[in-house]
Formats: structure tokens, sequence, C-alpha cells
DNA sequence: GCGTCGAAATTGATATACTAGTATGACAAA
DNA sequence: TTTGTCATACTAGTATATCAATTTCGACGC
């Protein structure tokens, strides 16, 4: 991998994971010299993350981490929705045993992760899940696309307090949406998926009073 | 704007219009003395490209025009209509009467267009027509997105015969769609956004003959 | 308090050079 | 003829130094 990729990929989970906050600067003289790289890799690697929404660049004055745009979280919530609608019906209409096996494989492992407690691995298998919906569609690529649409709703998620049980619940919706795949009821796997992608909307209001300047 | 921008819009239209052919060589070297500039804004513009999947970077190897990946079309054509259903659905409901005025003089320069023959045109405000009504439903952010997803869909068009009659045909379509947004129709408008996206796929067996070396 | 000027800072772009993979073709060996 | 090896040329990736263009911000004078 190139060096421009591997920084690009140390900020973004820096970002992502808000270790990086919102409207921090970052410039690229002084990036350069923390990775003990020169400036075109972390040019380039800036560039790909003001493309993705996670910076950006103001020409000749400065470039920061970008705040969490509150007004464009609502619709990504419509897109995800829409995309995984149709990954999950198309799913419960061609899913062949094998595939359900793939789904209870990661369910488990998202009990066992939760039951620890595990945050952090718990969260990479409700991904998992998500993904390998998309795949058994026939659509790996709306699983590429939901991601990158994701991106701020996760920061503004990060920000909430962790609610005890959320996990148990998560693995109770997944495992009603499995269900209905494994039953191919087109229905009420496609209603299973609204009201979990419903239930993860973050508390919009409650989020600005506690930290008004990470939000545009 | 900056020169990389630039230089990125100029080479994204050639190679949307096929003026640069998929399986074309890039080199930087090249093409910065072509733009008259320096590696750098080429390089940036490149990589872009190569983001929205127009470009294949091979690193130390070569930049190659993208050939269209025919197996990814019909996803792509999924995902258009999974987002553009939710878009014309929630327009009507919400259309009001300016929105049904805007949607009718973009209709209007259509079928202007259409009795000159100016296909150009013709297609800009085929594509206004679909961005007003993602305006519309208050998503404007899913047509910048349909518009990334289309991009090979597309170039797959432009190496189809021309059809007789298609500029009327289209025409006909939107206006199925205006009148159903207009009388708050969602079923219709649903279902008449799903007949106009349908009728756009390209031919992909014929295309693979006429032009084999054209495709991934 | 307000407007103006100028220095400092930052990204954008250039030029050059070097590194490290990759493709290519010639040539030798089987 | 086929196969394997090697030398060569070529390309993108990175480094470095420098200048340009623009914004930011404080000092200064009014």
């Amino acid at each position: 991998m190139t060096t421009a990729a591997a920084i690009y990929q140390q900020l973004h989970a820096a970002i992502i994971s808000l270790e990086l906050q919102p409207g921090m600067p970052l410039q690229e003289k002084v990036l350069a010299e923390e990775f003990g790289v020169s400036r075109t890799p972390v040019r380039e690697a800036l560039l790909r993350l003001a493309e993705a929404g996670l910076v950006e660049i103001f020409p000749q004055s400065g470039t920061f981490v970008s705040r969490i745009p509150l007004s464009a979280i609502p619709e990504a919530v419509v897109i995800r929705k829409s995309l995984e609608r149709t990954t999950v019906e198309r799913a419960a209409q061609v899913a062949a045993a094998e595939d359900i096996a793939r789904l209870d494989a990661i369910i488990a492992r998202q009990r066992a992760h939760a039951s620890l407690s595990d945050a952090s691995l718990f969260y990479a298998e409700d991904e998992a899940f998500h993904e390998a919906i998309s795949a058994i569609a026939g659509y790996p690529g709306i699983w590429t696309l939901v991601k990158t649409v994701k991106l701020q709703i996760d920061r503004a998620r990060r920000l909430t307090l962790p609610v005890p049980g959320r996990m148990a619940t998560v693995t109770e919706e997944h495992t009603a949406i499995r269900d209905a795949i494994a039953a191919h009821d087109v229905k009420s796997a496609c209603e299973a998926m609204m009201r979990h992608l419903g239930a993860v909307i973050p508390d919009v209001t409650a989020l600005r009073q506690h930290h008004p300047d990470y939000f545009a």
C-alpha cells in the first residue's frame, strides 16, 4: 500500500473515532512532520478526506476536521434506509441456506461480544451483518455506498451516551431480520430492517447542547 | 477554481463523452505537458477520477481510462431506481404549485430541444428534471449520489445507437411523472419513474460485440 | 472605536530528483 | 520451440526546495 493510502486510513479512523475533534485544524506541514513524510502524500490523503466530507480545505487559509453537518443527517438516514430496503428485500428473495448460516455466524459472534461488552468488536460485526445482506442480495456495491453515506451519522452517534442494553436490542433486531430473510418473507424483512435503522437516529437536539462547537 | 479542479472537469467530460476511449493510457507527464502545468495538479485530478472509477491507476506501472464495468451496470441501475423511487415518492407528497411550475418549465425546454434534435441540451434538461425532483423532495444530496452512480451507465449508453423518437418518449415519460407528482399520487408517480428508469438500460450483449475492448 | 496597511501563515503550484515497482525484450538454457 | 533469467526502460510514488496567491490577524494611525 502507498504511504498516502496509509495516512488516509489513519486520519480517517481518527476522525471517525472523534480522536480528532470536529473543527480542529490540520496543517499539511505539521502532519507531514508527525508522520515523517513529505507534504505530497499528506496532501493526497487530505484531498481524499475532503471528498468524503471528513475534512474541509479552505484554500490559502487552512484545513480543518469537518464539523458534523447535522442538517445532512436526516437525508443520510433516508438514503441508507432506501438502499438497505433494496438489499434486504432482494436478499429475502434469493437467500440460500449457506447465506443464512453466514448471518447466523455473525449474530453468534455479536452475542459473544455483547456479553463481554466489547463495543468495538460488536460494532465491527454489526457492519459485517449489513455487508453480508448486501452481498447475499448480489449487490455488494450498495454496502460500499452505504458506508460512505453513514460516515457522519456514525460520528454523531459516537457523541451519544452508550445506552445500557443497546447491544442486546441490536442483536434482537438483527435476529428478526435474519428470520424474515430465512423465511423468504420480503415484507417483514423490510419492516424489520426499517425498525432497525429507524432506531439508530441520534438525538440531534441533545447533542447540540452538549457539544455545540462540534456541529455545523 | 484551482488548476487541478479544471483539469479534473476536462478529463471527466472527455471520458464521459468517450472522447478518451476506455483502455487508453494516460501519462501524468504527457498530460502535464499538454495542459501546460506541472505533474502535481494532474496527479490530483487523476486521483479524483480514480475514486470516481473513471480511470485506473496501477502504481509504478501506468494509468488508463477505465473500461466500462458491464457487470456493475445492473447494480448501478438498481441503486438509481432505489434512490429515485425515494425522491419521487417524497416529491409527490410535498410538491407545491411552484415546484410543479419548475418541472413544467424544464419539460417545455426539453420539448423545444427535442424538436430541434439538440441531443446535448436535451440531455442537460433530462438531468435537470431528475435533479429538480430530488430538490423538491428535500433531498438534494440524493441527486449528487445518483450522478456518481450513473456515470458508467451513461458511458455505456453513449455507445448505443441513437433511437429515433427517443427524445419524444423520454419527454412523455417525464410528463407522466410530473402529472403524478402534481396529483400527489405517490403510487403512480413511483410507477412512472420505474417505467422511465427501466427503459434506459443499455443492451449489454450488443455493445460487447461492437466494442469488445471497451468493457471489463 | 474603526479602518487601513502589512507581516505572517497556509495552501496551491512548480521544478527537480530519486526510489521502487512493472513491463518488455533480448538472450541463454533446456 | 519453450522456458527462465537478466538488463533495460518506463511509470507512478515520494522527497525537497521554492515561489505564488490568498487569507488571517494584529499593529498602527486616525
